[in-house]
DNA sequence: TTGAAAGCGCTAACAG
DNA sequence: CTGTTAGCGCTTTCAA
């Protein structure tokens, strides 16, 4: 059971002091030749490592970083995250990574232990339960970055990197209407989420910018957040339900591409043509999304990106720490994936061979 | 520009020694209500946190975990950290994410970096380039807890959690020989990586035991792990290979998802019929496996089950400390799903499991 | 070029 | 019930 050596241990090989070797350690103009090169080889021999923790409480910095995510085993949140340590790491810094489940008891524990971790900074998108930030301001007020991503409080004042949902969701219903749908369904996420309202109102403007009547039938509201397969039974139910009725859709826009497949599974079961009959889009551009056949039209966030902007934050903040406080608000242009479910010439050349029917 | 409250900040005020605040917030039974209910409520006020690093230092425990995977957007990944995390953040523990992105110099960095941050253990995947296993033997020498995941070194000895490859193959091949199949391919991973050996193993055990040949032919190696977009081509690269051939089979049993589907589009294109003319069954059970048309037959490797697993040797050994060094192996049973790309009766159940052994 | 000494924030053994 | 003291491993003035 080996002791880890510290820096008193080489010195007193040496028979120098600790301060000696630390400098020795960091290249010191004033340390010897010789005694660096000693020192450099007991390290080696020795196999030294130093404690970052000492030098960590020492200099107040962690040199570790925060990452809250609602649930880690989404292919968004994990983009995000490799995006995020792309920029970092370079740096020197660390991701603690913790999931909030989309649980706000859990989400303000997670804030505390990264507070107690004393981390340099916390990057976080908000859980979906979420509508009081009060740990979140705590955070601030202790003086640590804090950069909201993808799902951001509106009530709080901070770094934010957010993809324009707005937007996407103008691109994606503008597509279906071009394609020649008239009367396009929407599966809308919970509304009190923002990204989700974002896109609601995407599909409303676009609509109504091309001179399209709103039915709010044809607009259902559920939880696209949550357990993959329940959503896609959620898309299902929906798609039922609307094809049931007197007047079914000729297009659907569906804020999660999970909700689109359940859709496009369950038309594809009743014989209904894609895009022929109903034309579709989904959100996220999710991998399966060019997987299922038809290929699913989706929109990109762009995540690695969403992350790398996030993580460039960051480090601003770090170094601003003097000046004036001025928090700032990046977005990321959303790009429309074309596939087969809206199109019949997709665009998408991969997509082109494998989408025969 | 608020400095944080340490535990001297409440001691002063309360005019009392820092070693009372301290027992006091770990509500030690010799301190007065009283002061306890002051120093509780100093700490509401003064909105203190706990310094870990302090505390790690101290104690030498960091209560931090290093988790290394080959690349973090990977549901496989993505689930197995998820199910350490399950765990072993009810233990208090916190983790640190690292990604050697298949890369052993970026393996080597890493695990140096975490020895430095003086985490209490580390659990990882090897890197595809790795080959041998000198900085891991590091870990063990400066008696941090290594636990090996999925893919783990073979010439290293310590804590190991694996799925059985060689009995998910050998499902899977018995399933396709089942379904009527006498000529099956299989694309290999890169035979020097333990789980595709096994795989490859079980494949050609199956049809051993059913008295099938085994034609070198249908048997091809390539590096399945990386971009999916690439493992798809080749996926369909190695199909049209096979179809373009005088001998085609009728079964393909695939060591990744992704070169599965590969195969199921390529043959969609060249309208073969499967399963009828060919069944095809890959490996991971990855989520769009479930969204192919036809459904793509899996082997599911349970894998937050392995990360719970793995994340349970990692708390064994740490309440072991002073016994005998016995490392521990847990296999675990994969599970074979069975799809309509194999069945003509997809059921969407689990194998019925006779024909194993 | 190196040493001495103080201290980062907290804990714990020992002493009252 | 509470205070004193020393120390975790490292960095960093201030001296020499």
């Amino acid at each position: 059971m080996k002791k880890k050596t510290t820096l008193a241990d080489i010195a007193k090989k040496l028979d120098v002091t600790t301060s000696t070797v630390s400098r020795a350690l960091k290249n010191h103009p004033k340390i010897s030749d010789a005694t660096k090169k000693a020192v450099g080889e007991l390290v080696e021999k020795m196999n030294y490592q130093p404690n970052n923790i000492a030098a960590a409480l020492q200099s107040g910095k962690s040199n570790i970083i925060g990452v809250i995510v609602p649930t880690s085993d989404r292919q968004f949140f994990a983009s995000v995250i490799r995006g995020i340590e792309e920029v970092v790491r370079k740096k020197g810094y660390n991701l603690i990574i913790c999931q909030s489940d989309e649980q706000t008891n859990k989400e303000e524990k997670i804030i505390d232990t990264l507070l107690r971790v004393q981390v340099d900074g916390i990057i976080a998108s908000v859980s979906k339960e979420t509508t009081h930030y009060s740990y979140f301001e705590k955070i601030i007020q202790q003086n640590v970055p804090l950069i909201l991503y993808d799902r951001v409080g509106e009530k709080i004042n901070t770094n934010t990197v957010i993809s324009n949902d707005y937007r996407g969701a103008y691109k994606a219903v503008s597509h279906l209407i071009d394609q020649g749908c008239s009367r396009i369904a929407h599966f809308s996420g919970l509304k009190h989420i923002k990204i989700y309202q974002e896109r609601l109102n995407g599909y409303l403007d676009a609509l109504k910018h091309h001179q399209l009547p709103v039915d709010e039938n044809l607009i259902i509201e559920s939880d696209l957040i949550g357990d993959t397969e329940i959503i896609l039974d959620a898309g299902s139910e929906m798609t039922t339900h609307l094809f049931e009725s007197e007047n079914p859709p000729d297009g659907i826009f569906s804020s999660s591409d999970f909700a689109a497949m359940g859709a496009i599974q369950t038309l594809k079961s009743k014989s209904i043509l894609i895009p022929d009959e109903v034309a579709i889009a989904g959100y996220s551009n999710d991998f399966s999304a060019s997987i299922i056949d038809p290929g699913l039209t989706s929109v990109d966030q762009h995540t690695k990106n969403m992350g790398n902007n996030a993580a460039n934050l960051f480090l601003d903040q770090i170094n601003n720490k003097n000046e004036t406080n001025e928090y700032k608000q990046i977005e990321i242009e959303p790009t429309l994936i074309i596939r087969a479910s809206s199109s019949v010439k997709p665009s998408e050349k991969k997509e082109a061979s494998s989408s025969s029917f």
